[in-house]
DNA sequence: TATAGGAATAGTAACGATTACTATTCTTGT
DNA sequence: ACAAGAATAGTAATCGTTACTATTCCTATA
């Protein structure tokens, strides 16, 4: 439980991910603040990702074998589409979902991640 | 397109996954099959897990960043429970969710993926 | 049943995302 | 200004998975 400082990498960060409309990989934020922060390590990056995901400044998706990143940190779910290949949110009621759940389980649900697969509306046409 | 033709590994890990209880990863089910075929290799154990899955024999489940497999096809989801670790199979009807979620999006859904997280009834007590 | 063509294998090397390590540099309370 | 300890840059290591290659196995055909 060692104490959270200061640092600019790690506002740089953050407001990269702000700033991007898709969701990045840490890999992608990386190319991203090393245009603010050339001297700036893919380690540094990692850490400070898993940080602020800890504190609940961002969220975070796994997507595939990667993880991609979130600046949103509401009630949302996400959308994959099988055709381009685009990860976008969708506004989902997650209370909705767990309450159909809860009615035949007895499992104690806290939380669910749900991965909606399809054809997002430009490439439907 | 090349056909697929008969080995005893490819059954051996068929038959190894049906007769395992939990969903286990692909290191689970070499160290299972190796008791049978002591001289198989964990990439024949990967690329036939591979095709298993795309052949519908078996499922597969993303689990943090291991992959689970599951000889259950039909339609269902997964729990994890949060204190013990375990994973297991929850029986959903994804239409139901589908609908929910199609009244809210224009895109084409095709299928969901449902991480369910809490506690199970064991951990509960 | 012998055989040829190609599919699958064992063993090993390579890969890619992520984490760990370490000497040095920052932050911040005093 | 200074000391304690967080954070960093740079690099090595980890780990699940895939790729490669020479050899072995399957099976359709003669």
């Amino acid at each position: 439980m060692a104490p959270i400082i200061y640092s600019k990498q790690r506002e740089q960060i953050l407001e990269t991910v702000k700033s991007m409309d898709v969701h990045p990989s840490a890999d992608d934020i990386y190319s991203h603040v090393r245009k603010e922060l050339p001297q700036i390590s893919l380690g540094t990056v990692y850490r400070n990702l898993n940080q602020l995901v800890d504190m609940g400044e961002l969220s975070c998706v796994q997507d595939g074998k990667i993880v991609r990143y979130d600046w949103e940190t509401g009630n949302h779910q996400h959308f994959k589409c099988e055709v381009c290949g685009v990860l976008q949110n969708v506004e989902v009621s997650n209370l909705e979902i767990i309450n159909l759940l809860s009615k035949n389980s007895r499992m104690v649900i806290n939380d669910i991640d749900l991965a909606i697969k399809g054809t997002c509306v430009p490439c439907k046409k």
